[in-house]
RNA sequence: GUGAUUGUAGCUCAGUUGGUUAGAGCGCUGGAUUGUGGUUCCAGAGGUCGCCGGUUCGAGACCGGUCUUUCACCCCA
């Protein structure tokens, strides 16, 4: 057992079967990104630590795989460096490039660096693997793939609304049940402001983030914990515990944030994805969920995430607007905003209420039993003309036992087999047998063609 | 990064308070069946019990370390 080969924490292997349903994912995604006119981009699995570092905080720092540079990496360091053993010092001495963390900072650095070649606004998608150096656990991996939308070089909120629209069609042909909860962090930033902490905004969202999970109580003394005073909590619990219908929720809100610009303009532009989703009759599920916050930092505007309502699951898809995220990359004053599907949770959940469909496992729709050399030659071309007819078809390369070949077959899922003998080699023809029913017939390679195509 | 948890055949798992040769089901291979798979019956192969060290006359079982699995926290897809 320990001289088996194994791969590292966190990463897996896909087999064929598990490749079809990932890949019904993928194509399904893909599909309504092309709808909506996004492009395809790739970027490569590596970037400098320069673009990634300080994107995700101090948490995504420590998360990043760091690549060790090539050659003799220790050369340049001398003894004192080691002795001190600070491990952040000395990565930045022996190491300049990063596994992705996501695929947004990538695309931000893609943005900047071919702005001159690029029409705005700007829409792609991606779908890549991303690494973090986190511990695996449910639903969370150490490598795991984000199929990605994004649109950038436009501030209208139109961009906001399609997103939702591309997740409603997602889901809607996936056939999963989801709620697309909505904030804004310009409500955010105006709730810090009116409590009188502005400063403290990611602390009290990262708090008020957990309600659901940790209950009132526990958010609250959390917030004390994180040096909130007291007069600010109690300012703040009416707007958390906010309840209604969306509309109900933002009149509320404009009476408590009125004080407050950025958070009335929050508030604005909500309302503005609230008025195009009716006009567009939009029927996914959409909530204003204040409790809704994000740990990444650079989001500024919209923020989304959507969870499936079959399971008690993290979020599988997730995203906002991000106005200056280019601007750390050199390129000022371009708003971008995007999701990002999480295909592996995608999987989980699918795989979970067992809403793959059933056909995907089929690949191959017929095999010829192979009989022996002579057999071989008559089957081969009859074997070619039903590729050249888009017919997916092999030949068991061996004449092994029957009993082995039909094995195959049956383990494969493979509808049908043709068996050719000496008797239907004298007979030109081929018998055609149903793996299912176990019904046979006797076909010429013409009829043979004609009746595959035809189921 | 913190706290738990798991590891025995290809897979899913048994294995009593430490005691000879470590078991089952499924799968695999062969046969019953030399041109017919799924069902049935018979036989067989397959394990340094995750790895390293320790306690013991004796360890799959106990102890320490390490890796791995799963889970919670942190954070997040």
């Amino acid at each position: 057992m320990a001289q088996k080969p194994s791969i590292p924490k966190g990463t897996r292997d896909f087999s064929p079967v598990e490749m079809v349903k990932r890949n019904y994912i993928f194509d399904t995604i893909k599909e309504v990104f092309q709808l909506y006119g996004f492009m395809p981009i790739e970027t490569p699995s590596m970037e400098n630590l320069s673009t990634l570092m300080g994107k995700y905080g101090e948490e995504g720092d420590k998360l990043l795989f760091k690549v060790l540079n090539s050659g003799d990496f220790l050369s340049k360091i001398n003894e004192d460096q080691i002795r001190e053993k600070n491990s952040v010092k000395l990565t930045t001495k022996i190491s300049e490039k990063g596994l992705r963390y996501d695929l947004t900072v990538p695309f931000a650095r893609y943005v900047v660096q071919h702005r001159n070649e690029i029409d705005f606004p700007f829409k792609r998608y991606q779908i890549q693997p991303v690494w973090r150096a986190d511990r695996p656990q449910k639903g969370r991996y150490r490598e795991f793939f984000q199929c990605d939308v994004d649109v950038i070089g436009s501030n209208s909120l139109l961009n906001e609304v399609e997103l939702i629209q591309i997740v409603d069609q997602v889901y809607k042909r996936l056939q999963l049940n989801v709620v697309v909860k909505l904030n804004n962090r310009k409500i955010l930033a105006g709730i810090a402001e009116i409590i009188g902490e502005a400063e403290k905004i990611v602390d009290i969202t990262v708090a008020i983030d957990k309600l659901d999970k940790i209950g009132l109580e526990n958010v609250n003394k959390e917030l004390v914990d994180k040096g909130i005073s007291q007069e600010a909590i109690d300012t703040l619990q009416p707007i958390i515990l906010l309840s209604g219908s969306n509309s109900e929720k933002l009149a509320k809100l404009k009476e408590l944030l009125f004080a407050s610009e950025i958070g009335m303009k929050g508030i604005e532009e909500l309302e503005t994805v609230f008025t195009y989703l009716s006009q567009l009759d939009v029927q996914i599920e959409v909530e204003l969920d204040l409790t809704l916050a994000r740990g990444l930092n650079y989001y500024t505007g919209a923020i989304f995430e959507v969870k499936s309502k079959d399971m008690e699951f993290g979020s599988i898809t997730g995203g906002g607007r991000y106005d200056d995220l280019t601007g750390i990359f050199g390129l000022k004053d371009v708003s971008g905003v995007g999701i990002s599907f999480g295909a592996d949770r995608i999987y989980d959940v699918l795989e979970q209420m067992d809403k793959f469909p059933s056909n995907t496992g089929i690949t191959t729709k017929v095999l010829f039993i192979n009989f022996g050399e002579k057999e071989e030659s008559f089957c081969l071309p009859i074997l070619a003309k039903l590729r050249a007819n888009g017919i997916n078809a092999e030949i068991y390369p061996d004449s092994s036992k029957m009993k082995k070949q039909m094995t195959y077959a049956n383990n494969k899922n493979i509808p049908f087999v043709i068996l050719v003998g000496e008797s239907e080699v004298e007979e030109g023809v081929v018998s055609l047998k149903n793996m299912e029913s176990g019904d046979q017939e006797k076909l010429t390679p013409d009829q043979l063609i004609e009746r595959l195509v035809s189921i």
